[in-house]
RNA sequence: GGCCCCGUUGUGUAGCGGCCUAGCACGCCGCCCUCUCAAGGCGGUAGCGCGGGUUCGAAUCCCGUCGGGGCUACCA
């Protein structure tokens, strides 16, 4: 029997009663449940009936939970339990008797017979439970290279990444740069910067290779192409002549909504036809024949969602040209690369139904081994209730890097958008939040990326840091800016290393981004005569700035200890004991003479590191302009 | 329009029917500390979208509603 045979067109606008709608709601159950149900009790029909937009199911499995705490495969993977658990991350069981009949019963004897076999009781029950139990998770990251870094992608690559070490498994970096028009290979390069940079490592990709090479989904041409032929002989995919214009002129001609997509036309097209519209120069494009069923997925971010039969139309995986689309070549790839998890953002949910059928054919025909896990991330919101937009500078990777972000810390930051370590903390490592990632405590909600707590998260992670390694890290900043000589630490001056490991400790806790460095220790590397005093800083100056700056002059002079214990007594017994001036305006001036800013490292370590002479040159050079 | 997702202070989250007088963090405001700015300490500000229902009890379960978002290509 052909697939799709006896499914005709499927009636596209076709209503759907309220409720089968509401049956289809249930609590989901995840694959790690799935393996403990048939040790579970019937939680009853409250629990049964749950659904609708919380499809959380608890109470009872709490109570499960108590009575096996280690069931939950995290508990194997991290040295220490987490504190808490939150509602996704418990129960959400799967009744063994389903107190709705079977989902699309009545659809059932129309199902064609290549959904049937792969999967009958619906809805919930593992398809291959021993495969899946036994096998290593494997995630893949799969951008195309159109622009820059986005920091929704890395979102993305972050938490396929983080669940791969947190389960053990594998990430597979791959490209899908199957749009000639738009890819680059400037942008894949920027692709292989940017994880290099994050340190997203990854196990198998197109700079590494691996055992499912190529990595490069433009190479993989010729698997598609095999993959396609199997798909029409099968007849899961069919040729397809109509234009636009002809799909929608049939919708008005009905009666229907032109809006409603692909209307299935051409599927059970003879060949008498279809020779007919070749010679009218017509070339055909693939499309998938679409199941007349209900096609569900078990999120493991949002729990069961479904698609009702006749939404989704037949849909095209090869162009005319011959060129395969993503449609097709995303679920191939991941199902000829044995992915396990499919871990990517919100805006392909719509297409998961697509990519559900595509999956059961390969399944059928052999070419994949079972169905993946899905979980469909939120997305990264801009200001206002948008998506944060390419054009928008914040969505920029490189731009958060060329402000001084450090990658542990807008990573740490990226986390939170849809995760959270603990109820009472937001600020861990790599290595921690390995230990604690489950997707499955990912919120559904999009979040706005918010740069004032991202640059939080980054000072944090900046004072965390040993401080030779926080030193080292401000090299490359200070050299942009033309502070030093080169861009790595041991490339300095013995000079510029003596300034830079003194300074660095004054700084560490005064900064949020290493890009204000510069600002920050620039007057330490330049040169007495070319410091700039700043505008603002000069006109705060009090009245009798020249006389601080002539006594302080005349007080350092005399000092024989330079160090800044030394400094500040001497200066205070003069300034503010004897002079009667206020701790504050008797040191601006200095501040500004010394540094040239308002704001800076404290004054007399600064002027320890700058030595007496230096720092002499530059009171009597302020003082000169008066 | 259709389908789908989402809805806790300004922002991100915790919350799994009583431990909630709703916790934490960022932000914002104030105080302390203080040579500036930070850091640190202390305090404050502000939230369960709305309406029903279930229950002795609802942020939590159900229904509805409103609002926001995504998808709806021979882009990915």
């Amino acid at each position: 029997m052909v697939p799709g045979q006896g499914v005709r067109h499927v009636a596209a606008a076709r209503p759907v009663d309220r409720d089968r709608a509401h049956a289809r709601r249930r609590p989901r159950l995840l694959a790690h449940q799935r393996r403990d149900q048939a040790e579970r009790v019937d939680p009853g029909d409250d629990a049964r009936r749950a659904r609708g937009r919380r499809r959380r199911l608890r109470g009872h499995d709490a109570a499960a939970r108590r009575r096996h705490p280690h069931r939950h495969p995290r508990r194997r993977h991290q040295g220490r339990p987490r504190r808490r658990r939150r509602g996704r991350d418990r129960g959400h069981r799967h009744p063994a008797q389903p107190r709705h009949p079977p989902l699309g019963a009545a659809q059932a004897p129309r199902a064609s017979s290549w959904t049937a076999s792969s999967r009958s009781p619906r809805p919930t029950h593992p398809r291959h439970p021993a495969k899946r139990a036994m096998s290593k998770v494997r995630v893949r990251f799969c951008p195309s290279p159109t622009g820059l870094p986005h920091v929704g992608m890395v979102r993305t690559a972050l938490f396929n990444w983080a669940y791969a070490r947190h389960m053990g498994g594998e990430l597979v970096f791959r490209i899908e740069d199957t749009d000639a028009e738009r890819d680059s290979q400037e942008s894949y390069e920027m692709l292989l910067d940017a994880m290099n940079w994050l340190g997203i490592t990854y196990d198998e990709g197109p700079d590494i290779g691996g055992p499912y090479a190529p990595y490069r989904q433009s190479q993989r041409h010729d698997l598609h192409a095999e993959v396609v032929a199997k798909l029409l002989e099968g007849g899961y995919a069919y040729e397809a002549f109509s234009t636009p214009d002809e799909v929608e002129a049939r919708h008005k001609a009905a009666g229907r909504d032109p809006k409603l997509g692909y209307d299935n036309f051409d599927r059970d097209l003879t060949d008498e036809q279809k020779a007919a519209y070749r010679a009218e120069g017509r070339e055909p494009v693939l499309r998938m024949r679409m199941p007349d069923e209900d096609i569900t997925v078990n999120d493991l971010i949002r729990g069961e969602v479904t698609f009702p039969a006749g939404t989704v139309p037949d849909y095209v995986i090869v162009r005319a040209n011959g060129v395969p689309l993503y449609t097709l070549v995303n679920p191939v790839d991941d199902a000829t690369q044995k992915i396990t998890h499919v871990l990517r953002g919100e805006d392909l949910l719509a297409s998961t139904p697509r990519q559900i059928v595509l999956w059961r054919a390969m399944v059928e025909l052999g070419i994949a081994d079972g169905m993946p896990e899905y979980a469909h991330m939120p997305m990264v919101l801009g200001e206002g209730t948008k998506k944060l937009s390419k054009r928008d500078p914040e969505s920029n990777l490189f731009h958060h890097r060329e402000r001084g972000f450090l990658p542990e810390g807008l990573l740490n930051y990226l986390a939170l958008l849809g995760w959270s370590i603990a109820p009472d903390r937001d600020v861990f490592t790599r290595d921690e939040m390995i230990a604690a990632f489950d997707i499955a405590d990912c919120t559904p909600n999009a979040a706005r990326f918010d740069i004032k707590k991202a640059e939080a998260i980054n000072a944090d992670h900046m004072r965390m840091l040993a401080p030779e390694d926080f030193a080292g890290r401000l090299v490359p900043y200070l050299h942009t800016a033309g502070d030093v000589s080169a861009s790595s630490y041991n490339e300095l001056t013995s000079s510029e290393k003596g300034i830079l490991d003194a300074a660095a400790p004054l700084v560490q806790t005064r900064m949020q981004l290493l890009g204000e460095a510069s600002g920050m220790l620039g007057f330490l590397f330049a040169a007495d005569e070319s410091i700039e005093f700043d505008e603002a800083a000069l006109k705060k100056l009090p009245e009798n700035a020249a006389e601080i700056l002539d006594a302080a002059v005349s007080v350092l002079e005399g000092l024989e200890d330079f160090g800044p214990e030394a400094q500040q007594e001497a200066l205070r017994a003069r300034l503010v004991d004897e002079m009667g001036i206020k701790p504050r305006f008797a040191f601006g001036p200095l501040r500004v003479a010394v540094t040239g800013r308002q704001v800076s490292p404290p004054l007399f370590e600064s002027m320890e590191i700058l030595g007496k002479d230096s720092s002499l040159a530059r009171l009597r050079r302020l003082r000169a302009t008066f």
